[in-house]
DNA sequence: GACAGGAATCGAATCGATTCGATTCCGTTT
DNA sequence: AAACGGAATCGAATCGATTCGATTCCTGTC
């Protein structure tokens, strides 16, 4: 009813005449190894591994011998933890990702990246390892068997385990993250895509414009984005888009989300368009509002009285479609009264009628890029970081100033 | 500029007199190991286990040395493939998913699943293993490490790495599979829940009814149900789904999706109703017509001439909302024209304006009980399989007929 | 003052395979 | 006929830690 113990209780039809009870001192065979199978095979036990890996001459009779006693024991191959001590490898690929799991998967890109990885290091090889950075220790981390480690947006937190990594010799390659030395880097030119995508909504005549950014900083929570979150943020994609942006719009303002979920774009989208009187967060409105003297009033035209913002650009799609969402409740059309554009490219449903305006990046090709890394590391090649770039994609979401 | 593996260059702070450049007759260390920490500290090694370990009694002096010398030496702890050698433990779960990884990852019900067993296995013990079974020699899945399985909806094809890991005595756990001998199952009651659906259903008085169901077999196209499909079928999920809708509309007939997708609800849902003379696939369109002699035919009432049914059962909500897409996109109006029910309670964002009539199943919780169930067998403890059952929930996609 | 009992430490065995150098055995070559 | 070379096989060392059964040493007790 349960993983049982007892081995198989018949000997098989054509158990040998010498082997029959032998030892029939425990009812419970003590699992066969390489071992037992070498010497029931009559051979010693380094050709009994050449049996089974293939490296090495052997003669086809001997093998076939072999082979038969591994049957007869019930003897399935050599056990993956030896044999992983012995040859160093375990076929596992570690991929840390930031987050619980559950919010990682629920991220397009994060899932897209994923696959690239899984698709380029094969069935063959093993498998992908998901770890988690929350943890307090990073416990698992530094103990968990791998051969390589992935990290998926990962903040800088994790100096203890590169150092660790590093001092094993365990390759790594980092998408979407600072630069860390030894540390294979994968990731695209969020800036200057920030920065077109920004210049298309200034070439449609948008001045007023609010940004909403991707979670800075471990805090999770809806907040203005004030110059001292700013300061002190540690996730480099948020920032670089930002500060693409910025480019075009110096001192934009506007709020940062508390996860990429459209949930998280709906209730930053209220507080953007002034929605908010009805809604909780009023507190966090205020907060706005008193930020707004310095960076955050970027959604304003310096100086002014606050004016409703004719464009919001979005970190994330999803986000985008939380904006949008959040203006169609609040009565406004898009991209009549406003306009909206996210980044990623990520296809979501629930966008029926929208073609959402944004940067499509090569996610999948981006976790190509790093399974194929992570597979030259191990065999002893230096392959260069990766760069991607993205594409602009006009869509239905974003239209002149009117 | 990418993994190097000469150890840091200086020797930090304070490295003790005798350490200095010892032994400098090779540039690269050879990687310290808890032999070299002991004897750096002046124990034997295996004290200086316990002193990574915790297991034992030690002096707080002899620790503090110890964990001295480790540090001077750049040494991080035990190797974790040396540690699983001798324990015979990794703290790592293999998750054994049928698909390729994009596609699991696409479906929302095996993303909830996957956290619910994160959840449980908390981020202390190791981590998840990425599987798929989809590989001819199924490989990866006898060779790698990991301490306990969850097979996530698979097909019977792993008898023999269920053999293997039982011979191993890996714990084994299956969601919704077919039962295997000692392998723990957690799964709803699929059929009972497909036939409270289709109950409500037919309550509301629809008596021209089709099913658009999850794929079976692994052909993985899109195809008219057909008795020999039914009598082939390997996946539990399905066959249980549609067994329980029969019992309320026996001979129930309609289309097996190619996967668990919004598009292929669409497609099915184009088919099912009628409207696929502009689409391709019209080959598609006279298998079913022919099939309709049989079982298929299950969507007009036996013997008549063809009618379009009034409502459509969908057997996951992601085929559920390419269903409504499609009616939608033929001018039918749902609920109005078409009821159309779901199977999960997947919350869907593409929805907009409609509320789906679905069975809500718990799948984070059946993800939990996995994590538990693997937790309790690893232990050495002998949990109960764990049966879940579903929430109907009735929204604005089903309506009386007219 | 002898002795029980517990804490701290050590040595050796062990986990299960792979790898490397040495050895044997044969058929060829010169 | 001696020397050579390759295939097949073996023994022993190794991977790096943990574990178990001693062995010391110390403290408190009667």
């Amino acid at each position: 009813m349960s993983a049982n113990n007892q081995p198989h209780p018949d000997d098989g039809p054509d158990s040998g005449p010498s082997a029959a009870p032998s030892g029939a001192s425990s009812v419970e065979h003590p699992r066969a190894t390489l071992a037992t199978v070498a010497k029931r095979a009559g051979v010693s036990a380094s050709t009994a591994s050449i049996a089974f890996s293939g490296v090495g001459s052997i003669s086809e009779a001997t093998r076939e011998r072999i082979l038969r006693a591994a049957d007869e024991l019930r003897y399935f191959g050599p056990d993956p933890r030896a044999r992983s001590l012995r040859q160093g490898r375990s076929g596992i690929v570690g991929v840390v990702l930031e987050d619980r799991v559950i919010h990682s998967f629920r991220d397009p890109m994060t899932i897209a990246v994923l696959d690239g990885i899984s698709q380029e290091l094969g069935n063959e090889n093993g498998g992908m390892l998901l770890l988690t950075s929350t943890g307090v220790g990073e416990s698992s981390i530094q103990s968990a068997v791998f051969d390589a480690a992935v990290f998926l947006g990962c903040s800088p937190r994790l100096t203890r385990s590169i150092e660790v990594m590093r001092q094993r010799n365990i390759p790594m390659v980092a998408i979407e993250a600072q630069h860390f030395d030894g540390v294979l880097s994968v990731a695209l030119d969020n800036r200057e895509a920030a920065t077109r995508l920004a210049q298309h909504v200034y070439d449609l005549g948008h001045r007023d414009v609010a940004v909403v950014t991707l979670p800075m900083d471990a805090v999770r929570e809806l907040r203005a984005l004030t110059d001292e979150i700013v300061a002190h943020a540690t996730t480099a994609v948020s920032m670089e888009r930002l500060g693409g942006a910025r480019e075009v719009y110096p001192g934009l303002g506007g709020y940062v989300a508390a996860n990429s979920a459209s949930d998280d774009g709906f209730a930053a989208g209220l507080l953007v368009l002034g929605g908010a009187g009805d809604g909780g967060g009023s507190g966090d409105v205020r907060a706005a509002g008193a930020a707004g003297a310095d960076v955050a009033g970027g959604s304003t035209r310096a100086g002014d009285e606050w004016r409703r913002p004719t464009a919001i650009i979005a970190q994330s799609d999803l986000l985008a479609v939380g904006v949008i969402r959040a203006a169609e409740s609040l009565g406004l059309k898009v991209p009549g009264d406003l306009t909206v554009v996210g980044f990623d490219g990520a296809r979501i449903e629930g966008l029926s009628d929208h073609d959402l305006t944004t940067m499509v990046q090569p996610a999948t090709e981006k976790g190509r890029a790093a399974g194929r890394a992570v597979t030259e590391l191990l065999s002893g090649g230096h392959p260069p970081d990766a760069h991607f770039t993205c594409a602009l994609h006009v869509g239905t979401t974003s239209a002149p100033l009117a």
